[in-house]
DNA sequence: CATGGGCATTTGATCGATCAAACCCACCGG
DNA sequence: CCGGTGGGTTTGATCGATCAAATGCCCATG
């Protein structure tokens, strides 16, 4: 294993100096069209590849993004994070950016974990999931003047617009309108649904989501209010949240839709077939067994993730005081993925 | 933002020279007890935290691990990634090191992968995972003499004792022996087995584990024959499988052992209750659904893939023909996680 | 009393890149 | 003929840390 190539190997090599080479690679315009050919074919002939600590240590920017990697929510529903993680490596990559991960047991400890992080210089933005009203996490980031991008809004109504604040979100309650007028279009009209309890960002916002559209439907508030059920989230709980709703009206519901894959797996069970059960996020559960589920586009997500990141200039992450580019964040269109069950539960 | 403290500030403030700051945070015996109380206290009082990239650019050590992170493998199963993920994660960081994501869509742009980020010096060690017979990474990291480690053994004959080759592994046939016979122990005797196609490492690993416990149990070949179905990974494919299983055996199935949860999933709605049946991976839909499973001792598997990593030396990553500290691999545990049913797929 | 060994600490060089300013040179206008 | 202009290139300094060698100091030893 042979010593790499450096700039200045490279530099003699094309018999130009050093600054020369840096600057073929960095700013191209700049240098002679002849040179430049010259510069290059020295790079690719001796294979050289530039130092990523030395050129951090130099522009003092990692081009390096931190995320938390969650301590696996109890739920199916984990994967989504996985996907998105893989989505935003993906296109990090192709920005010459890259992803470092960290854990943490709680926020207090997050926010230790930003401190180490940024002061080492080892991440030069952030981003962060699973964002909830009041977070101490952004307010910490932005007290700190550390660029970041939250996936997911920020919940309390002040921080919404804060300037400071990037966000993208998906549209769960446009997700769940989706899916219940799905069901309605095939004629379905006594649809249940099975949700988070109240209060919860993106739980309420579902949940709006699928009783704006029952109204719309023509059922009225006292058949709503029989036809839905709030319930933490995980499978037995899905399927016992549909019994009760079942009880509750009599045994009539032609349908149901869910906020999440877990407690549409247990709707689903506690169906047994004798209707449709639509779930959230299309986990591959969902796409395995053949249950419809709300898809988040979340390679999208990551594309705005990084756009707010990067802001206009493509690579370099912004640096402090650069216009943003309004929108300040991006709400994203789920999309409902109709299936046909695969396995007959019963 | 005020600029950052480097060790020069923190040697005039305590009125000491750069070195022995470095010499405090690297190796304090050198450094006498009374100066080294000295540094530590400008240390906190200015709050110094070292800066990664200087450090790497003079160590030539990243202290990172790079690991790719799949395409998202279809199934359920793609959660033991995300678990092992995290364990890695925070362990490493115990330890002083970070983790760094890639992705790739196949292996030979994972090693146009693992030349980027070795060249640039981004990450000093990788970790792979689902290793496959004649893995042309492998083949290629030790080649480049690139530490790694992989999480898998290497399937083909020769390359299991390679001593180039560091790995650390879950016993499969060890977990579907253990499966096995705690249905055998209930009473039960026809235990079907529901399992990938040969050839597979993992697979046929684990189809032996239920084979000879169940040989051991008194069963002639024939019996075995028919009680076993081989299918690709999938949900439905669980199903169908099992089903085919009762055809052949004349429903006389009183148990299903898989190897994956994602079978078992399938075998558990095919078998609507009627007999239990065991999964592997623990993942969460097994533990929300209330499904048995094995489950693979990630938080170990992660430990032994540091320590072959770093060997003796916590933190620093192992250098070049440095003693490995026999065995040159692992091979763990898995463990049963018996459950009861929570919801009746009936 | 000089020499030398061991310990704690300091000094200068270095890792590989980029920044800022200097430099060179051809060309133009007065 | 000289000063000015500007594109293209080079030079020296710098980022923050660690390495290698030098320094100073004290004490034991011949």
């Amino acid at each position: 294993m042979t010593r790499l190539p450096t700039v200045s190997d490279v530099a003699t090599a094309a018999g130009v100096s050093r600054q020369t080479v840096s600057n073929v690679l960095n700013a191209p315009d700049v240098v002679r069209p002849e040179t430049r050919e010259r510069v290059l074919a020295a790079v690719s002939e001796l294979g050289y590849r530039p130092h990523a600590s030395a050129r951090r240590l130099r522009t003092q920017q990692s081009s390096t993004i931190g995320i938390r990697l969650d301590p696996m929510t109890d739920g199916i529903s984990g994967v989504v994070l996985d996907r998105f993680l893989h989505a935003l490596t993906a296109q990090a990559d192709a920005l010459g950016l890259r992803v470092m991960l960290f854990t943490a047991a709680g926020p207090e400890e997050e926010i230790a974990q930003f401190r180490r992080l940024s002061d080492g210089a080892d991440v030069d933005a952030f981003v962060l999931t699973s964002t909830f009203e009041g977070d101490p996490r952004t307010e910490w980031l932005i007290e700190h003047g550390q660029r970041f991008v939250t996936f997911g809004r920020p919940w309390g109504v002040d921080d919404m617009e804060d300037p400071q604040h990037l966000w993208v979100d998906v549209d769960g309650r446009a997700g769940l309108r989706a899916a219940t007028r799905h069901l309605l279009d095939e004629g379905l009209r006594r649809i249940a649904y099975v949700g988070w309890p109240s209060p919860s960002g993106t739980g309420d916002d579902r949940h709006a989501g699928w009783r704006e559209t029952m109204r719309e439907a023509g059922l009225d508030d006292d058949e709503l209010d029989a036809l839905e059920a709030r319930t933490p989230e995980g499978v037995p709980h899905g399927a016992e949240a549909l019994r009760a709703v079942e009880a509750a009206t009599g045994g009539a519901v032609e349908g149901v839709v869910c906020s999440s894959d877990s407690l549409a797996l247990g709707a689903l069970l506690a169906a047994r077939g004798r209707y449709p059960v639509i779930g959230y996020d299309n986990t591959p559960v969902a796409a395995s067994i053949g249950m419809s589920s709300v898809d988040q586009p979340l390679e999208q997500v990551a594309t705005g993730v990084l756009e707010l990141l990067t802001g206009a200039h493509g690579g370099r992450v912004r640096h402090d005081g650069e216009p943003v580019g309004d929108p300040r964040h991006r709400l994203l269109e789920p999309r409902l993925v109709p299936r046909e069950l695969q396995v007959a539960p019963a």
